[in-house]
DNA sequence: TCTGGGGTCCTAGGACCC
DNA sequence: TCTGGGGTCCTAGGACCC
């Protein structure tokens, strides 16, 4: 509930007064910025325009992005940058090291123009951004208007050159920005929603269904063998075919081919589920003593993520591995999980942790490539809140538990932490008894930090 | 010699509980 | 004590995405 918008009471006096529900189908858009890093690379250099330039990942390794000039030299996505030295010297070929402050930056003046145009935005990456067309027709009668409109302004206010992709789905709106990238006779802008019956037949009987956005390389193969091998191919598959082939996910992929939109736009920015924090080593190391200073750094970054959205873990992996392209050299690769006596996001905590597990999974004479932790567990819905909680039950461990609270309490000063009930006989659940987010441990957490 | 980093979702299997 | 089915939680691994 709680939707007591004006949007669902007109919803309702429409079909009092007429009798007719008035179903507007959803419509997407999607806006894509082309070669993102290299455009905003141009936009503060423009001795770059028209000339071939890469952009390179961390430690220079290999291309992350390409201009239009070197992808027609046929440079595929992640080439390793050794690899292509000889060809960017044929070819003049600039190639620049990233600069992830300066994209951030491009992406969030992209973001806020589109803001302007639709109330509906969902920050799908870095350089893209799904638009909810829906209740925009009177300012756009035709969707197609929109999408060169969007071009045009953000062209001019920024120099960086976008794509459109309109459809009634969001994988049909990622196709048609595909489409909109790879044919220039679109100008920039492919619309399903104003497209003939022909002309879309026919466009989607000649893309590959591996350019589907959630088709990989695996799943093409499986396609492939089972004669499915164009776009049109795949949505005219049964969907209950694809479900028991496949599974659910691409069953829901068939319906969006299909137009029957199951992927809504998720216009509040969720908070990460895990957080990451990993690096490749300049060169390779084989000392406890520089990975113990590469992990704890990650993971003093990866805690600082973990507070900015307000949230804390309940365990963090570690992990380390020797270099997999040298695979004439002996391999390692190891990960370990350290789980935390109480959720925390306590940076020391979290370095103790990731180190008692990194002593455990090292092993000396490997040449290490990388290593990195991983948060989990994460609960986000830990604010510090003060809330007020009642305890049920009346066995030996609601006495304990209530020691438990006194103790945590004495410790944070506040009512932190949620208490839990009993239900009919021996299990428990948690129940919270205030509408505010709350600070929540686990039952089986108790013994093991407050044993004694 | 030199090959990125950060995410999501789904599934399977084991441990454990009722 | 006999027993099976159902459920949760956790972890690992695969596939996919940008």
């Amino acid at each position: 509930m709680g939707s007591g918008s004006g949007d669902g009471s007109t919803f309702y006096r429409i079909i009092m007064s007429t009798g007719i529900i008035p179903v507007s189908r959803p419509l997407f858009a999607l806006v894509d910025v082309n070669n993102f890093y290299v455009s905003c690379e141009r936009a503060f250099n423009p001795n770059l325009i028209n000339r071939p330039v890469v952009v390179l990942s961390n430690n220079d390794g290999c291309a992350v992005a390409r201009s239009n000039e070197v992808k027609a030299l046929g440079v595929k996505m992640g080439t390793p940058w050794f690899q292509l030295k000889d060809l960017a010297k044929q070819h003049g070929i600039v190639a620049l090291s990233s600069n992830y402050t300066l994209y951030g930056d491009m992406s969030n003046r992209v973001m806020s123009i589109l803001r302007d145009f639709s109330p509906h935005v969902e920050v799908y990456s870095i350089d893209e951004c799904f638009l909810g067309l829906q209740g925009l027709q009177s300012l756009w009668p035709i969707p197609t208007g929109i999408g060169h409109k969007i071009r045009h302004r953000i062209r001019q206010w920024t120099t960086l050159p976008v794509c459109v992709g309109i459809g009634a789905t969001k994988t049909l709106a990622k196709l048609a920005n595909h489409i909109a990238k790879k044919q220039p006779a679109f100008h920039g802008v492919c619309d399903f929603s104003t497209m003939s019956y022909e002309q879309y037949e026919a466009l989607l009987s000649t893309i590959d269904a591996g350019e589907v956005w959630g088709v990989g390389r695996q799943l093409n193969l499986h396609l492939n063998a089972a004669g499915i091998k164009t776009v049109q191919a795949l949505r005219d598959t049964p969907p209950a075919w694809l479900r028991a082939n496949f599974g659910v996910v691409i069953e829901r992929l068939g319906y969006e081919l299909r137009g029957i939109s199951c992927l809504a736009l998720e216009e509040v920015l969720a908070p990460k589920k895990q957080i990451i924090s990993s690096r490749s080593f300049g060169q390779l190391i084989d000392h406890l003593t520089e990975l113990s200073e590469s992990v704890a750094s990650h993971t003093s970054s990866a805690a600082e993520k973990l507070r900015r959205q307000n949230s804390v873990c309940n365990a963090i992996q570690v992990f380390i591995r020797t270099n997999p392209f040298r695979e004439q050299e002996k391999q390692y690769s190891n990960c370990m999980t350290v789980p935390l006596p109480n959720a925390s996001s306590d940076t020391r905590l979290l370095v103790r942790a990731a180190l008692f597990g990194l002593k455990r999974i090292y092993r000396p004479g490997y040449a290490y490539k990388k290593a990195g932790v991983i948060l989990t567990g994460i609960d986000s819905a830990a604010v510090h809140q003060e809330s007020l909680f009642t305890l049920h039950g009346a066995d030996d461990r609601s006495a304990r538990l209530m020691k438990v609270l006194d103790q945590l309490n004495q410790r944070y000063g506040r009512e932190t932490v949620s208490v839990f009930s009993v239900g009919s006989n021996k299990s428990w659940s948690m129940q919270r008894e205030s509408m505010s987010p709350c600070y929540t441990t686990k039952w089986q957490d108790v013994p093991i930090a407050y044993a004694h």
